[in-house]
DNA sequence: GTCTATACTCTGATAGAC
DNA sequence: GTCTATCAGAGTATAGAC
């Protein structure tokens, strides 16, 4: 939709704004950013930054929406699940986790959800949109999966919501290690952290519920 | 150390101070919090707070150092843990989640934990706390326990670490639940919208782990 | 200890010349 | 579209009278 890979040159002065802004707000909080501070960065007045912008909430209205858009364009058919499903439950999994850090690995992205991380307890969109993309419909998604993995036969009989929670609280866990407690530190993107813990989960999950068929394959020592 | 129970009337400034500190920042956030809003709360001038505190900073290490204190008096020793262990994995889980639950439950203690959980991003010192007290301490002591534990004979042997992290990052799970998305919402306590979640975490690492002995009183069903 | 008064800095935002 | 100039308001903090 829109020129990804045009030089720096070539972006519009909305663009860069639009990208100093996520830069520094992801390093100092959108507080602790001036209008000033993001002029200077692209090269213009403050004043100026108000004839692409109203004002200064729009500009992270507009990080919002971005991620928003970008969270939209990736997500899964059920008839995609169900085939999955049936094939393996570790492709499952694997695939539903590439899927989750697909959503926040590139460096744009990371940087949105750490400005978003930054600002959830300061403003009311941004509290909803994690609530919502982050504990509620994740938890409701597993469940059905969850349920219809004992439907059919794949994983032991147990409360589906309390399994739902038992394997995506790792994940929100990851999360907020990374971004809140981490970012900044010696790990170079969410996946670098992230991803073999999530593995090590996932097998944990796994043996506890997973109905063996005849392959005893479980006793891997590295 | 302190006298807690004296009527509102016979607290001194600087504690009044304090107290309006903790309510005003927990509700808003710290930048957000003018010391004219909290001269106004204690009902003198801003100018006057500076007879008591150097500056809004020191105010923040105030309530900071008052936690720290807090949860310095609450620790057990070694001995205790291992005549826990030996006696039943599952009081020990209780035991140890009732302490988990202990630190964050009373009112004052959560709105603290409420600031800090705001402030975290802002402030360096915070930041350090929290890693060091709800990331690598407990997940170390943890570790420790599943390895006696496995010594023991009481559960099945697999990575402590991995284990350790499968606990205790639920409890974590719950504690940015409540405290950074939660908090403010239908719940009156941390204790109110964690407890019972983290009784069927335990429950669930258990069922998994737990080398089971001649009872076998493990499906019950509500 | 608290007050008034004041200093100073920084913020987001606007008006109007070019 | 960008500039200069300017604004009102809020922030922390200090000095000195009482």
């Amino acid at each position: 939709m829109k020129k990804e890979n045009s030089p720096q040159e070539t972006l519009t002065t909305k663009e860069r704004i639009f990208e100093a802004s996520v830069n520094l707000f992801s390093q100092k909080g959108f507080d602790a950013v001036s209008m000033r501070e993001i002029g200077r960065e692209v090269g213009i007045r403050e004043s100026s930054i108000y004839n692409h912008y109203k004002n200064k909430d729009a500009i992270l209205e507009n990080i919002i929406n971005h991620l928003i858009d970008e969270l939209g364009a990736i997500s899964f058919t059920d008839e995609e699940m169900d085939a999955l499903i049936s094939e393996s439950p570790e492709l499952f999994f694997e695939t539903g986790s590439r899927e989750f850090f697909n959503g926040m690995s590139n460096p744009k992205t990371e940087k949105i959800w750490r400005i978003l991380s930054i600002e959830v307890f300061h403003n009311e969109k941004i509290k909803t949109f994690f609530v919502n993309e982050l504990l509620e419909s994740p938890i409701n998604e597993w469940e059905k999966i969850f349920t219809k993995m004992m439907k059919k036969g794949i994983i032991k009989e147990y409360d589906p919501r309390v399994l739902a929670r038992e394997y995506f609280s790792f994940a929100l866990y990851l999360f907020f290690e990374y971004f809140i407690l981490k970012y900044d530190t010696k790990y170079s993107s969410f996946t670098d952290m992230a991803y073999n813990k999530m593995i090590d989960h996932t097998n944990f999950i796994l043996k506890t519920v997973k109905i063996e068929s005849n392959d005893n394959s479980n006793h891997k020592k590295s």
